[in-house]
DNA sequence: TTAATGTCTCTAGCAACTATAGCTTCAAGA
DNA sequence: TCTTGAAGCTATAGTTGCTAGAGACATTAA
């Protein structure tokens, strides 16, 4: 049986993080020990190494609510899990549009930054006026790329 | 003179967000009506439209305040709005790299299922087995790239 | 035995808003 | 002039996914 701390170890996540994903039901509550220590098995580190390996692939918590719930019941069609990994894949290529935008954009400004006074400044310039900037896009933030 | 919603829709910037931004210092506390109702000028909207600008290519707030008072101050160096600039340019490129390599492995998860049952899933194996993962780099996660 | 480390609960904080509640003010039509 | 509906006001709480702190108890190594 592990603590909540090697059990963090094994899994690359820290404490608190574990504490939390119990608190919000992600985790089962864990087994206590005597002195009222969290104590942890097999069956958690694998659950905790899914939760973690899904946020590294930047998953919410709430669709790794579902796929737990999926790979719960290994008898459920493949057919929800694989709508949320597709959907998750749309997301990040959409970030990755809209960050490459953003890309150009910030290039164009500090291309064109001479280093003389703010008065001249171009970095300056491009953001007060949305006229100078690259994008004709004027009315669809992209900022959506970046939260 | 403008009211907050004329304001907000001339900048794009919806009503609580620029009280959000008064509170915290980032645009100035504006003048009132008879009534008690904020009334906004020109400059307003230009700081604002200037706000939601930078917002759009990401600059988090406390670097548009740096902007904001370089920008207040046009003899100084452009040096610092430079500096900034490239920070963010950076970010942004390191964020599309992450994001990049997140692509790539969502591809073949979703590609490499089958669609049958869950207990055959792909997607769930791979979440489940970081060692079936095409990446290796198995302990620096890379989620910082989604937040 | 004692010191250091680990764990416990609970609360608050982060970014950048967004939403709600309950109120007042304003502008336009009848 | 009255009335109605939209827009504005303040203040508080919620969002996401943790992270940090306080103050107390448990465990382990020297």
């Amino acid at each position: 049986m592990l603590t909540i701390g090697k059990l963090g170890a094994a899994a690359g996540v820290k404490v608190p993080t574990i504490r939390y994903y119990e608190q919000i039901g992600l985790l089962p509550e864990a087994d206590r020990s005597a002195g009222n220590q969290r104590l942890y098995g097999q069956a958690t580190l694998d659950r905790l190494a899914f939760i973690r390996h899904a946020r590294d692939l930047g998953f919410r918590l709430e669709a790794i609510r579902d796929l737990l719930s999926l790979s719960d019941n290994p008898d459920q069609s493949c057919a929800a899990a694989d709508t949320i990994a597709r959907a998750q894949l749309a997301e990040v290529e959409s970030r990755i549009v809209r960050l490459a935008a953003l890309k150009a954009e910030l290039e164009r400004m500090v291309v064109q930054c001479s280093g003389g006074r703010i008065a001249n400044c171009r970095v300056i310039e491009v953001l007060g006026d949305h006229s100078l900037c690259a994008t004709d896009d004027h009315h669809h933030p992209q900022i959506e790329a970046m939260s």
